[in-house]
DNA sequence: ATGGCCATGCACCATGGA
């Protein structure tokens, strides 16, 4: 199965993009999920899809966040958001597809420590915690995927020293993917190569792309089951350099 | 030394992203 995950920075402007991806994949997409497609759902461009042969799942909202996830498989028992938390963004939808249970994930960013949005941030990881666990201990195949607006630790980082408690780099947010990986999930991108600095965001602005400053934010956990069975992970850093790409590329894996 | 990009909404500047 090759499943992905790409934060496509509105989906009214990557639409060719992320259509061109998916039919140029040497190895094919079963499963991608999207975030921030800044949409809503009568909006959501279920033709183009269908027309090269995929089904779509949405839970849009207008301007801002979205997530969603497009499958070339049906897609069945869909969760939008997170069961126990009263959420006012589109940030989460789950379903199951092929007997794999997937987690499509748009973490809040946090903008700065010190703000409201982290203090936002840190109960909608507590929440998450909770579904996450419920996850695992009912599915053997599970996939939590999407961009986590987190750093797992200074491997993940262009400029540690410099970013030193940073949003998306403090040790509270890191703590929270550590509780993660305890409860059994596993980080794909971690699993192979463990000692190489590999992104998947880099500002648009500073030429950051091209001096690689970026950061490791948008992550492909598995549970131990579908870990044991993975064959590739893989950070498609081409998609960067499309004319007007999203900050984020797609990240995939293969099991 | 402030910031330099990109997308959205609403109107050409403000907000959010990370």
């Amino acid at each position: 199965m090759h499943l992905a995950t790409w934060n496509v920075n509105s989906l009214q402007i990557r639409l060719s993009q992320v259509l061109m991806w998916l039919t140029q994949s040497a190895v094919p997409i079963d499963v991608l999920v999207l975030q921030e497609i800044k949409m809503v759902d009568e909006k959501f461009p279920h033709a183009d899809f269908n027309q090269i042969g995929y089904q779509c799942a949405s839970l849009g909202q207008k301007s801002y966040n979205g997530v969603a996830i497009i499958s070339r498989h049906p897609i069945t028992d869909i969760q939008y958001n997170l069961p126990h938390y009263n959420d006012a963004s589109a940030r989460l939808i789950s379903a199951t597809i092929c007997d794999v249970r997937l987690l499509g994930a748009y973490f809040p960013n946090g903008q700065s420590p010190d703000s409201d949005k982290f203090q936002y941030k840190m109960q909608w990881l507590e929440s998450l915690q909770a579904y996450s666990q419920e996850t695992l201990d009912k599915y053997e195949q599970a996939v939590l995927l999407g961009d986590f607006n987190i750093t797992l630790d200074d491997l993940d980082v262009w400029d540690p020293v410099k970013l030193e408690g940073a949003i998306h780099c403090t040790q509270e947010e890191r703590a929270h993917l550590h509780r993660l990986l305890n409860q059994g999930w596993c980080d794909s991108g971690r699993i192979q190569d463990t000692s190489a600095k590999q992104f998947t965001w880099w500002d648009y602005r500073h030429w950051a792309f091209q001096k690689n400053l970026g950061l490791r934010i948008d992550h492909i956990y598995v549970s131990a089951r579908v870990a044991s069975q993975l064959k590739s992970y893989t950070i498609h850093k081409a998609e960067r350099k499309h004319p007007r790409p999203s900050d984020h590329v797609p990240v995939s894996i293969v099991f």
